[in-house]
DNA sequence: CAGTGGTCTAGACCACAGG
DNA sequence: CTGTGGTCTAGACCACTGG
């Protein structure tokens, strides 16, 4: 049995892939070590490496020094999600996007938001009210607080024309945050502005993104009824 | 001022994140190329390479053959969420995992069902009803439809003692699938067994896998009220 | 056409952790 | 202690694509 060499390392992941798949290689098994691979493959260690890696990355492989490399017993599938502008989103899908400022005002947040934001409780924060529409139709409603602190420029704009979701990407980036994905029962609020009836399960996503040691900003987005998203695993 | 020489990739990754974070490099801006950079920073090429490859994978950067490398306009956040085992997920919690099997069959399916697994609309599939519970309250009801041609095992295993779940990652892998996140009011026999109102707004997952051309089953996992999924970004 | 990123190579050293 | 993966290097060629 010849082994042809395989050229680059996407050749040989998919190699590496194909014994998985073909179960010569079943969840626990432990695979020969880069330098025997990369001896039957034909191709230096750093491509075999390269492609071992990248597989190890994306769950399907458990690596450790020394132990070797084993195929995932459990394979954790990693779902990676696209959480683009929203205004990108709605044209990406050839749809019209429009936008509604409902409100904009300083006031002083909720204990929940200024604990969360890490901000002095009794500090008032920028609040903003928006709605996203596609096509005309209410895609999701904009809930945000903004920590004027970390960005003074926001106290100077209206936001009446540009978003906050796309204001503050383009002014004040973030070192790091965390997003959370939930479903919630439409307030009457909600209801109204998203028109939908009070109750509706309707999907929602929460982020609150850093800049360093200070909070820049805590959103959620309430989207349309039977709105998901989507990827591939 | 003497730019101090970097030794490895995360350093030189961490020395681009810093020139972002500070808008030396703006959002927009074309960066140096890799050749400077690593002339630079007093490395090989291809330990820059690495590190921009890396931030343009998570998508802070922008690089394209001849035209460079740059800052992204709309940092598109990528999210990537670990979908592990159920079980696993609630023990990794320090929770006590509890199963219950709650219906087994071979059924035709609904035309959707058929219709997105490209099967037969008339040929019966292994139908399975199940409910995962964390310290012994319902955490998760997964309903799923398993195709038998694919994995004519399952149907002699019962699922009464190992969830479907879990079952199919040992014994059935899967080359490829899709994921839906979104939210489902409670109907009344998800209400009864999750034990919360009807109409409840609940998070679900939706999953379907194939192997190569063949899809391999399909499960909408709908989890008790007020669960989230988060991660960071 | 020419500049950029993408990749491969062969060899080397190192960090970690299993036995 | 030793085998494994993790990484760096210097140099090379290639693929794509902007101008």
């Amino acid at each position: 049995m010849n082994t042809p060499t395989f050229r680059n390392w996407q050749s040989v992941q998919d190699e590496v892939l194909r014994r998985i798949h073909s179960r010569e290689w079943k969840p626990g098994d432990l695979i020969p070590n880069e330098t025997d691979l990369a001896l039957e493959f034909g191709c230096a260690r750093t491509t075999v490496n390269r492609a071992l890696r990248s597989l190890a990355d994306s769950g399907l492989l458990d690596r450790r020094r020394k132990a070797g490399t084993r195929v995932a017993l459990q394979p954790v599938a990693k779902a990676t999600l696209d959480i683009a502008v929203i205004r990108t989103e709605i044209e990406d899908r050839g749809q019209k996007y429009g936008y509604q400022l409902i409100e904009r005002r300083e006031l002083v947040p909720p204990i929940a938001v200024s604990a969360a934001m890490s901000t002095d409780a009794k500090e008032p924060l920028l609040h903003i009210r928006a709605l996203h529409l596609a096509n005309d139709a209410p895609y999701a409603l904009e809930l945000r607080w903004i920590n004027p602190y970390v960005v003074p420029d926001a106290l100077k704009e209206s936001f009446k024309s540009m978003s906050a979701n796309e204001w503050l990407l383009k002014y004040a980036p973030y070192t790091h945050g965390e997003i959370a994905f939930c479903a919630t029962a439409a307030t009457r609020d909600e209801a109204l502005v998203l028109n939908c009836p009070e109750q509706s399960a309707l999907f929602a996503i929460d982020r609150l993104t850093w800049d360093n040691d200070a909070s820049v900003t805590k959103v959620r987005l309430i989207f349309e009824p039977g709105h998901q998203i989507r990827t591939v695993l």
